[in-house]
DNA sequence: CGCCACTATGACAACGTTGTCGCCTGACGG
DNA sequence: CCGTCAGGCGACAACGTTGTCATAGTGGCG
């Protein structure tokens, strides 16, 4: 800046209004330093600026499980078309489901001064966040609750939708329905069992552990899942997927079987519509979550004091054939 | 950091060295400023930080078309994976396919100092960076050239892959082969279609203009393509999808046609393999694409002034059945 | 006992910017 | 002709850190 100065012949400060726009600068002088600018390839070291300003960095802290995961890539434009709305950029971390990534990751966000952070949560204990949120950095939850502080939340209606799920296969005659999802660790996963309980105990059909695995979805642990759910004297004659990941991966365990049991897939996902038979889903509105979430994180960085507030988006049954399969 | 000085009853001084692990502080003293730390709930600035090292900020730019695309979805977790690995956050952008967003985002994090930038330029036009880049930014450029400047860039064999596509088809019969891709102005579709009119010259069968359509490909245009590419007196009988999204909607255009010509897919895609029939495609590895820019940016980053580098990965066709249709 | 080396610490400047304040000039009204 | 006022501009401090240098104390050695 001093160099832009120099050959302008004029301060510093001069720069800075030219730089800022700032009226009191005679239109001849800007030009010169504007001329100067151009010469020199100058641009402003917003570092400098945000920390003499005091205030905003002009970033967010965007921070989730895998941005690879097409659910969490569709979030993720979601919360930057917001941001980029605000005039805000995004940084974005992935936590692989690991608690100490997900720490990591928000406390190196908070280092550099972000004006708030947007996490779906990996583990349960958020007290780490504490001192940063009353520093007054905001944190929305998106997806999954804080686990033990109060702070704003987006989730989708986990128990609602796998009710639902229960009961359209049910309705087209199944007794003997399975549930396989992701580990119970993990808020959505078991939120979702609950559903499912609650969906078997509403439909009539018993409750029956023996068709349940929760289990991170690698595509041998839903092979071998399938193998055992499908076996038997009494096996499953349909299944509900608990999300995208274990939705795929059974289906890819089902390509070659002989008998394919009917199926919703909690979570919507690319192509689903195109396969035989096409798969009926508990949709909902990724898009949605992740505006919903930035709004709200918008809304508290431009210091929206009230208490937290609690966010549950609704999810409707995509009906498209997997789910009509006779038992 | 003042505040935890006059806590711990020293000077600030003695706290910038406990909070970088500087040797020469007494361990008892230490140990105060750490509890004035704690209680204080104390987190070093790093953008001050930065501002005095006048060093490196540890962040770089990743600038690709659409993040909700799982194609980039992809590259930016592999990208992401390497930039931890060397201790960097990561700041992502969607460009939208245009110049002018693709400039603001660069020229953006050029103003926040980030260490260097990755981009999938949607331009033809980089002479904006040049300033930038000689003001020590490395750019290297992911999956298209720079435009109308010399710079690092790592590509895919678009024009071997679809010669292979090409020479596939035209081995198992067919001789009216179609090409459906995205507006000829990126880069890797214009490069796609050479590689198809040089598989048809290698093939033997005529090339065909009536037989391209280039546009981007959205749901109806891809939708009116197939109408018109599939009517007349010699329509054609196989497809060259140019991308993933074609494909996907090439697919679904296709899903209820009596007649499914045969196909290919440059880029696999998600569920490919369980559609029927399964979708043959021409395979690259996106991670190893977002993971080669990435290390070759770092190594600029670690100065590295060695001649820009081109570097081009290879492709392969994996056959599942989509191909080998009967024309 | 005097000197030196070494440890532990602090004062101060600087990074690149912007907010505050004050100075100078010229125009305008009384 | 003088006072006032506004426009245009610059000097300086400050944001939160860290590098440089100086200083005080301690222990060992000739």
């Amino acid at each position: 800046m001093s160099d832009v100065a120099r050959l302008a012949g004029v301060s510093i400060k001069t720069v800075s209004r030219v730089v800022n726009d700032e009226p009191a600068v005679h239109p001849d002088t800007a030009e010169r330093v504007i001329a100067a600018i151009e010469q020199l390839g100058f641009r402003r070291n917003l570092g400098a600026r945000n920390l003499r300003r005091g205030s905003t960095t002009g970033t967010i802290g965007l921070i989730v499980e895998d941005v690879g995961n097409p659910f969490y890539s569709e979030l993720t434009r979601a919360v930057e078309k917001i941001a980029t709305s605000y005039g805000r950029q995004v940084l974005t971390g992935s936590s692989d489901e690991t608690r100490e990534r997900e720490r990591e990751l928000a406390l190196e966000f908070c280092a550099r001064r972000v004006d708030g952070i947007l996490v779906v949560p990996a583990g349960m204990q958020h007290g780490y966040l504490v001192p940063e949120m009353r520093a007054g950095t905001p944190v929305v939850f998106i997806d999954r609750p804080a686990g033990d502080i109060v702070a704003d939340t987006v989730l989708v209606d986990n128990i609602g939708g796998t009710v639902q799920a229960v009961t359209h296969l049910v309705s087209h005659g199944h007794r003997r329905v399975a549930f396989l999802a992701d580990s119970p660790d993990i808020y959505t996963a078991a939120e979702r069992l609950r559903g499912f309980r609650e969906g078997c105990a509403r439909a009539g059909i018993g409750y029956d552990e023996r068709l349940v695995v929760m289990r991170t979805p690698t595509p041998e642990s839903v092979a071998e899942a399938v193998k055992t759910l499908l076996a038997g004297p009494d096996p499953a004659t349909a299944v509900v997927a608990g999300n995208n990941r274990v939705a795929v991966n059974l289906l890819r365990a089902l390509a070659h079987a002989e008998r394919r049991p009917a199926m919703i897939s909690f979570d919507d996902f690319e192509l689903a519509d195109l396969l035989d038979p096409p798969v009926s889903v508990i949709a909902h509105d990724v898009g949605a979550l992740g505006e919903a979430a930035a709004e709200l994180l918008f809304a508290r960085i431009q210091g929206d004091q009230s208490a937290p507030r609690k966010v549950v988006l609704p999810v409707h049954l995509v009906a498209r054939g997997s789910g009509e399969v006779a038992p």
